[in-house]
DNA sequence: TACTTTTAGGCAATCGATTACATTTTGAAT
DNA sequence: ATTCAAAATGTAATCGATTGCCTAAAAGTA
């Protein structure tokens, strides 16, 4: 089972009027030193003969693939897919392509799609990290070769890798300050591998709110899971257990509030009159669970976007990339229902 | 801004161990005659010296990139992101990489997103089309190359081309079914660009099951849109326009039921006593909504799969693809408190 | 020992476009 | 008609791996 017929090359083109090969690839590519009439001619027989530019082919002798590496945890979480389609909504815009990986959230995955891409020779990488990252030194070889790592969102601390995300240690201060306000004080934190700057910074935030309140942090009151819907679950039947109920939880993201929430409610828990709840993400189901619920909102499309026009202005006029090293976008806390006491109190 | 030091290619490693590039090549690529003594020295080699195989030469000469191509309407829905995944994960665990693009809905970009797909010479491709799509001229040229192309979900009757979808003429059959049993008589339907079989199909069985119980079908009860959120919301301002208020809705996708439902409710609807609701796909939100919905159970990330699967061995072994023309996934009806009225009166 | 077969490895063309450099053509100015 | 810069085109090397065909060496056989 061949390809059927032979591909149509510049050569054929060349041939067929003529003129060198050379002449065709520059009429092609709206080279200036072809004239208007040549041009004119070329791109009349490349449309007649059905000829395709092999781009694998001009890949090779140019060196440069026009190819965009993306590596993300996951490809189906609502945030992971918006990032990943304002990235490509950019990346389109400009002629790139787009290639897609997921390392569902382990090193070993992260670490072999790294070096798919790095074999198929993209032009520049963007990153969100797994769970259980601890290191990059598999993206050094793409460093070494000047080709840009940007991270987005679950970033690491790098010379030459710029960064993009959000402030992440700010919202969850402002959102446990926020449950304070409403009289919280015995507050659980739902969160997944502290490795992760997302979960770390928030925790942090969390603990900051903590303090400056004169409420003690205590570790317990910390459950690390992998922020799943199961795990909201599993989430709810611990805390259900608890001598004494908490009177808040702030989750680090929304799917797992949402279910934690939706299962604690199923055991006869108010939300928010006995239990406040809070999540992250704005997440499409934030305000479609009863009572809605409270959360930062953060849309990856715009951080998508973000990151990749970011990464091929950097390709196209080679600004320099160092310039930008980190860029922290725009958050913002919703309050919904979810956490709302203090009105029916 | 150069790519850095030179890359390592196989003529280095020949130079070093002073033997020919050819038996490096095959050395690397496990090829059966070279000795087990050499294979070892040659990837000794590569590895001390950083080499990295570059596909892009691979593939030219070897008239094939081990890429999948995916064309789909967008990458940021519940389904699409799901079928993605499933994807994802079939063509990683056959050491192929993954190209994705987006038509945003329309057919131009399809077809440009087809172009590069070409271009860019995919061994394959997967798509699922944008709502406007009227030919598929634009895959003619991957045919005409003996490149495989699959349709998922919104499929295209071609001679050449698997179609991999549900039986949505059933599903919303057995939906609309159910309704009338529950006793709804007035039914309304939200649903997009009839172009598409899946909106084509659901429609057909809603009509089929509304005939065969004796009730009208009336134009006026069927509300194309395009299934957004928002769609969801001015459908709701529409039906609250009507006369005679509808007894049910019945919505091509939970994205739409859901937000319709709760613009409803917002104005004072009763779901499901004053009017019953019925989705499609059992997106997250279909169990978070209050009440929960009724929808289809359609989960993408098996379809994924299986397309990538068929995909796959299509190129490995070459089994001819004809053979599987259709293939239709299994699909269930899942009934939740949104659409049962009868245990109520 | 002489001959056949097997095994390992080398040679060189090839995939299709790009591009530095060389050459020819054009056209304007003298 | 002559000159010369500018414009247009051609030549040929190059990108890096693959592979059909060939040869040499090793192993097997009689």
């Amino acid at each position: 089972m061949d390809k059927g017929q032979k591909e149509v090359t510049i050569y054929d083109i060349a041939e067929k009027l003529h003129i060198s090969a050379a002449t065709v690839s520059r009429g092609l590519t709206n080279h200036p030193r072809v004239s208007k009439s040549t041009r004119k001619s070329i791109l009349k027989a490349a449309e007649e003969m059905g000829y395709r530019s092999n781009s694998i082919a001009s890949n090779l002798r140019s060196k440069k693939s026009n190819v965009i590496g993306v590596i993300v945890p996951r490809l189906n979480s609502s945030f992971m897919s918006d990032l990943i389609a304002g990235v490509e909504k950019v990346v389109n815009n400009n002629n790139y392509s787009l290639f897609i990986s997921q390392s569902l959230e382990t090193m070993q995955k992260e670490v072999t799609n790294a070096r798919a891409m790095l074999n198929n020779r993209v032009d520049g990488l963007l990153v969100s990290l797994a769970y259980d990252t601890t290191n990059i030194e598999h993206f050094e070889p793409f460093l070494k070769r000047n080709i840009p790592v940007i991270f987005v969102d679950r970033v690491f601390e790098h010379a030459s890798c710029p960064q993009i995300f959000i402030d992440n240690t700010k919202a969850a201060y402002e959102i446990t300050n926020h449950l304070i306000a409403e009289g919280c004080k015995n507050i659980i934190h739902l969160t997944a591998s502290l490795l992760r700057n997302v979960y770390a910074d928030r925790l942090s935030g969390y603990k900051k709110a903590l303090e400056e309140s004169g409420l003690q942090f205590r570790e317990s009151n910390v459950i690390i899971g992998d922020l799943s819907s199961q795990a909201g679950i599993d989430a709810a039947a611990q805390i259900l257990k608890m001598e004494k109920l908490p009177d808040a939880v702030f989750a680090a993201n929304d799917i797992c509030a949402v279910s934690c929430m939706i299962e604690l409610q199923k055991h006869g828990i108010r939300i928010p009159e006995d239990i406040a709840f809070a999540g992250f993400n704005n997440d499409p189901t934030a305000c479609v669970v009863q009572p809605n619920l409270t959360t930062v909102n953060y849309k990856g499309y715009e951080m998508g976007e973000v990151a990749a026009q970011l990464l091929i202005n950097h390709l196209i006029d080679k600004s320099d990339l160092q310039q930008t090293h980190s860029l922290i976008l725009r958050s913002e806390l919703i309050i919904r229902e979810s956490s709302l006491r203090s009105k029916k109190s």
